[in-house]
DNA sequence: TATATTCCCTAGCATAGCAGTCGGGATTGG
DNA sequence: CCAATCCCGACTGCTATGCTAGGGAATATA
């Protein structure tokens, strides 16, 4: 488990996507203008967690990613290690081949603490944060923004 | 907050200190064998560990380290936050200038996120691993091993 | 069909942090 | 005094990070 910047744009971004993802597909273009991230360093991040399952990617004029799952399947653990694949634990890994035993005595220590810490954020989903009330008021207004916006470029114009 | 290699460095040792402290002050030749870090490593980390006033250094023949406070007093967040002082959050930090109010929103997320991850690590102390019963049973042993220690070299010989 | 929009993929690049090495101090117990 | 320790600073190879550049492939719309 690594918990770095990588991880905090991967989270960020898909908390973008649970947000406003009920008025269809989020272009990354649009993440990476209201994050301020790289457009192709958000592809990268984005090809890992399409790799992973988390994101669908929808091509051509009116595309973007949507949830490939609904926001109370996914978890911030899954986010996180899907961008941050390296999950090297120790120098000992899980061989036991430690010179006497007191060092196998804190890697043990260590890895129910990592334990611990990844089922905690696995307990923590997209769902949780998309569901708080400032949030909802937000994605409402969002969601009559973005609707405006489809009527003046015609999109749903007949 | 950042969750890397580093900071498992410093925990484990520290989880040593407490462990095996109550003998006197643990050298960083001992842990650097034990753990199979670098010993000049071990320094750099352990005079961050120092100046954040979680560990006191003994000098001289004898001497080692010695945790500065009682071991449940000490939390997993307060060692990873002393090692890994980089706590940049994220570009808009905290000044709010964001274009529209959406990052601004993501950004409270996270930062709520990041706060209740610290608040869990800030939860756990390294009494909370010294007081398991395994953990118990290796420092008795521990103890009396460094007792046999001391009396072939004649530390406490009259 | 043509075009613009979007995802998708590969390669490279500058910087920073990690983990370690080296060399030298300053203290202090025996 | 001497050896064991902590202490400190400079340097190094390596890796990951965050980003840029360039080009595809699919597809909605005109």
């Amino acid at each position: 488990m690594k918990l770095s910047t990588k991880g905090r744009y991967a989270v960020t971004a898909m908390m973008d996507l649970a947000i406003y993802g009920s008025a269809g597909p989020v272009t990354l273009a649009d993440i990476s203008q209201c994050q301020g991230i790289s457009l192709s360093y958000l592809e990268q991040l984005f090809a890992k967690l399409r790799k992973a399952g988390l994101v669908e990617g929808v091509r051509g004029p009116g595309g973007g990613y949507r949830l490939a799952r609904p926001a109370n399947q996914i978890s911030v653990a899954q986010i996180i290690t899907a961008v941050d694949e390296n999950v090297d634990m120790t120098r000992c890994k899980g061989e036991a081949n430690c010179q006497d035993g007191e060092s196998c005595l804190t890697h043990e220590l260590w890895m129910d603490l990592s334990k611990r810490l990844y089922e905690f954020l696995d307990g923590i989903t997209l769902a949780d944060f998309v569901e708080r009330p400032e949030v909802q008021e937000i994605a409402r207004r969002q969601s009559r923004e973005a609707l405006r916006h489809h009527l003046l470029f015609g999109r749903f114009a007949a």
